[in-house]
DNA sequence: GATTAATGGCCTGAACACAAGACCTTTTAT
DNA sequence: ATAAAAGGTCTTGTGTTCAGGCCATTAATC
């Protein structure tokens, strides 16, 4: 009677099929998130399939397959010879606006989803580390404030902006919660690039400036809810710019 | 000179050595947090080796492989015949103690972690559903604090208890968010029973039935910091009953 | 008490993914 | 021209998983 109030299930959640990533598919994934959060950037080459082979542990075999399939959907070219390897070709989000489309298109809601989720996570990570944070994670936190305030080309922004968020979170003393922020970055960074790269948006930047600096000072106030509101208005801008991202490959072309 | 002061590194965390989950061990995992939040009871019998495989989608050589571990680790004990299976053990806990002494000891800060992630969790997804709750999720969410508040047995205060937890997950209307929820939890519950079952605690069981009626009043206001706080309160008890088990099975026995 | 059904226990063979390593081809720095 | 550094292509071996059948055990049923 009680069970059928409260709606037993039959299949518990934990019942569910179960699917293994395979090894080749997560060296693949983590490629693909490497090159979308600007790891390597447009022009600059992966390292080498040996290279690769030995820091993710995996065959060189695995490598190659992982890198064949970066090549297929157009995120990488290939140049053979001594300085060859695998470069991330120069506008790749153009040259995977269809499998954009073929791939997201369909997921679009569950998007929104991750979008979503990620605005509120990183909320509750600025709301923590508010709480949580020392005098030296502050520093750590103002010098990649500075560092994004006077970052020169769009390479040192990137670095800058990744520097700030990280020491945010390290601010808040769980490393857990690092893992599961970037879990979720990743989720969000696989199908886009969280920083569109040719977009030399000067007015983004401003914005993003005084965002950065504005979260700076409610971490330093140990004001949680204004740090969380300011991170959460934050990120959703950053989802806002790869909805618009995935709207404009979708009006563009039709089709390959 | 940036990349120094921004502390580059040299291995980005996506190039950390990769590491994929045997089948074998998912099922085993999945097991386990069946068992440890209460799917199966002690004394309960899981599905059989046949049933698994075909709910699972793996083969029955999978199965068995994973139910020998949690046999091994003292979770269920394998009877055979016509009424034969794999039975969860009357106090398993105990059983498990020395596993859990072997195990988790090691990761003891890893679990304050895990705990405090918890708790986090849960906060942000009581507020998110405090500020996005129809009345009809309000409705859900009402019957399952009713059942919980007539519940008869520990069954039905299980069953009651994530009834309505799973009915605010719901009223953040993000399925990203259950995912999300359930794989933290999942994570936490890996070592522990969630709902300490011997645990006949009318003291307890009143307090968060006090609790449960707050958060659902704040969640009716639409009151996010008032529910994120219950929230939070509410599961850092949880944990720290986790906390207090662990530390009696250490104080318990030295070793088997 | 015999039968039968439901279960776990066990085995084989094939398919597949992956690792390890050797060797070839291409390109470019020297 | 040569050598080095990279990708391209094999082979071989190993471990995991699947698919299926058959055996052993137990208890419900006749």
């Amino acid at each position: 009677m009680l069970g059928q109030v409260l709606g037993d299930r039959a299949q518990p959640h934990v019942l569910s099929p179960v699917k293994v990533r395979s090894v080749a598919t997560e060296v693949a994934d983590r490629l693909m998130t490497a090159v979308a959060i600007g790891e390597y950037l447009p022009g600059e080459r992966l390292p080498g399939e040996r290279e690769l082979a030995s820091i993710l542990d995996v065959s060189r075999a695995t490598v190659r397959e992982a890198i064949g399939r970066l090549q297929a959907v157009g995120i990488v070219e290939i140049r053979r010879g001594r300085t060859g390897g695998a470069y991330v070709r120069a506008s790749w989000t153009e040259a995977t606006a269809s499998a954009v489309r073929r791939t997201l298109v369909p997921r679009w809601a569950e998007l929104e989803q991750l979008f979503d989720l990620y605005s509120l996570v990183e909320g509750m990570v600025a709301a923590t580390a508010a709480a949580r944070r020392t005098d030296s994670d502050l520093s750590a936190i103002k010098i990649g404030l500075d560092a994004y305030a006077t970052a020169g080309s769009l390479r040192e922004e990137q670095l800058a902006d990744r520097a700030f968020h990280a020491a945010i979170v390290t601010a808040t003393h769980n490393p857990k919660i690092r893992t599961l922020s970037q879990e979720v970055l990743t989720r969000v960074a696989l199908g886009f690039p969280v920083e569109p790269y040719g977009d030399d948006d000067r007015e983004g930047y401003e914005r993003a400036l005084r965002e950065h600096r504005a979260l700076y000072e409610a971490i330093g106030d140990g004001d949680t809810a204004r740090a969380r509101t300011l991170a959460e208005g934050h990120f959703a801008i950053t989802s806002e710019i790869m909805r618009g991202m995935l709207e404009r490959s979708l009006s563009g072309s039709p089709d390959s």
